[in-house]
DNA sequence: GAGTTTGAAACT
DNA sequence: CAGTTTCAAACTC
């Protein structure tokens, strides 16, 4: 271990940190230990806070690869293997991952918390870059080309790498390759000994080599800001293409970064033209507004670039480039409540380009949405859940002759009559989801047992514990599952998620629309500034 | 679609 | 740590 480097434990659990930290956006401080790790909150509804929050954050990237989470960070527990990066054999050794440990455990919060837990979850947050500027990329990508709806996922190309190193996007973003035209690939569920192997040797290499590139910075905390990890090196690009990672990343570089004639700071004019070539009337613009004022475009953080001090909103300092902004997962290892990983481009014009105070990017949505909206907001959907939970127990009251059979049906269909209106309805409302949250798991890449288990778990405490259904004996809700038939429980999960997902999707309709109304108006101030030249 | 450019990752 | 090679994405034609 070189120096510097974090102890064992917390390096190995820097991966599952790095994927739940975003949970504690609205939490405290306290919510985080010293080392950053991730201390979950004991209340259910500030589970399902968190929760809602990284589902916010999800819908922001719906072009966002949306492949299920691969487990490959178990390994980083796990004894290093020999310093060598040794190409895993061909062979499919079919292993599944030991981290499984789908049993559900009751002590939900306390699994989370644990500082070693091999979890895996889906990382909305931490998702690579996406790619979906150019309409090339769009088309690699998950998005329709004009509506943001998501087409099909990143994939990749990789030929030599057999998608175990980080060359691979894929696989650097700790998902499974699936539907890739990659080539030899062995990022797949059935190659996941050979993974852990990969990652393994990678992270003896770089125990942050997981770790997402573009982070809060340093000063994140205090200001918000966001940069990339380790800087980027770019040398031709100006860092205003997309070679370079901090522009990928719509940040603007910083005093890591060992570019040269880097134009990707504030103020830079080859930036500034970047913007006004490409106005910011996209979908994506909007999705992103929605987002800023989602994860706290309450608040203007501050960020220095190397060469200057420089202003925007919530971690967005660069952007107002050409392309739509990449929804960017970051560490959100601050506490910042207004701090936010999907990384909102200013929706607005530069400041400099503008003219304006520097120290004043307003999200479109500043205003409109507060941050105690969101947790109302949050608090309504742990209501819903209830009410779900409520509804349910109603119903089987007045069908309880059919219980046992109406148990072994599907969910929806067995626990509400006029089933066909109704599930069409959900259908659509899943669907949707699927396509727009992120979330929509099912229908994706299958999921990792690891990643599978935690969900589960948390999906107990978050919903279960909250609101003590009437369905539910008031005590720990997995100590007394026995009395109740999973299905009846697999029912209630069903519903409240089916009544939250759909709240929340009209909650961000919402948003979206008003960011659209939003963001007419600034294209039109844009336009008049621009030919006016008032500013 | 093929070829080139680019910069991160991997390697020495 | 620096230099080189490998790699795959980004980009150009």
């Amino acid at each position: 271990m070189e120096k510097g480097e974090p102890a064992a434990g917390a390096m190995a659990a820097a991966p599952v940190v790095r994927q739940l930290d975003f949970t504690v956006n609205f939490k405290s401080a306290s919510n985080a230990n010293a080392r950053g790790n991730l201390i979950l909150p004991e209340h259910p509804q500030a589970q399902l806070q968190s929760k809602l929050l990284a589902l916010a954050q999800q819908s922001q990237q719906v072009h966002a690869r949306s492949r299920p989470q691969s487990p490959p960070l178990m390994a980083a527990q796990t004894k290093l293997p020999p310093r060598k990066m040794v190409m895993p054999p061909k062979s499919p050794q079919r292993e599944l991952p030991q981290m499984v440990a789908p049993a559900k455990s009751p002590a939900v919060a306390p699994r989370l918390a644990h500082p070693v837990k091999p979890a895996f979850m889906p990382k909305p947050v931490f998702q690579p870059l996406l790619k979906m500027e150019s309409p090339k990329s769009r088309e690699k990508c998950n998005l329709e080309p004009n509506d943001g709806t998501p087409k099909k996922q990143k994939q990749c190309n990789c030929k030599n790498s057999r998608c175990l190193k980080l060359y691979c996007e894929c696989f650097a973003s700790g998902i499974y390759c699936d539907g890739c035209n990659c080539i030899n690939c062995l990022n797949k569920i059935e190659h996941e000994a050979d993974r852990k192997g990969s990652i393994d040797a990678i992270l003896e290499r770089n125990p942050n080599a997981f770790r997402p590139k573009i982070a809060s910075s340093p000063r994140g905390a205090t200001d918000g800001g966001v940069e990339h990890n380790k800087g980027c090196h770019c040398k031709k690009s100006g860092c205003l293409k997309r070679y370079c990672e901090c522009f990928q990343a719509n940040i603007l570089c910083s005093d890591k970064c060992k570019c040269m004639d880097c134009k990707n700071f504030e103020g830079s004019e080859e930036r500034k033209a970047h913007f006004h070539q490409y106005p910011a009337n996209s979908m994506t613009f909007i999705q992103q507004a929605a987002n800023a004022a989602i994860n706290g475009a309450i608040g203007t953080p501050s960020k220095k670039s190397k060469n200057q001090q420089i202003v925007f909103g919530v971690a967005s300092n660069k952007q107002l480039t050409s392309w739509p902004p990449q929804f960017h997962q970051e560490t959100c290892s601050t506490s910042d409540a207004s701090y936010s990983p999907l990384s909102v481009q200013p929706s607005k014009p530069d400041a400099a380009v503008l003219g304006l105070s520097k120290s004043s990017y307003r999200s479109p949505l500043e205003g409109i949405l507060q941050l105690q909206h969101v947790k109302d907001f949050c608090t309504l959907l742990v209501e819903v859940s209830a009410e779900a939970a409520q509804n349910l127990s109603k119903e089987k009251k007045t069908s309880n002759k059919t219980d046992v059979i109406e148990a072994e049906l599907p969910p929806v269909a067995s626990s509400h009559e006029d089933s066909k209106d109704r599930q069409n309805q959900e259908n659509g409302d899943r669907t949707s989801l699927s396509e727009s949250d992120g979330c929509g798991i099912q229908n994706r890449r299958p999921l990792s047992p690891a990643t599978l288990a935690l969900m589960c778990d948390e999906q107990d405490t978050t919903f279960m514990a909250s609101k003590a259904p009437s369905m539910i004996t008031e005590s720990n809700p997995r100590t007394d599952v026995k009395p109740m038939s999973m299905h009846v429980l697999n029912e209630l999960y069903v519903e409240q998620e089916r009544l939250v997902l759909t709240r929340f999707r009209n909650i961000l309709n919402r948003i979206i629309t008003c960011g659209s109304i939003e963001g007419d108006a600034l294209s039109y101030f844009l336009t008049t500034v621009s030919i006016s030249g008032e500013y």
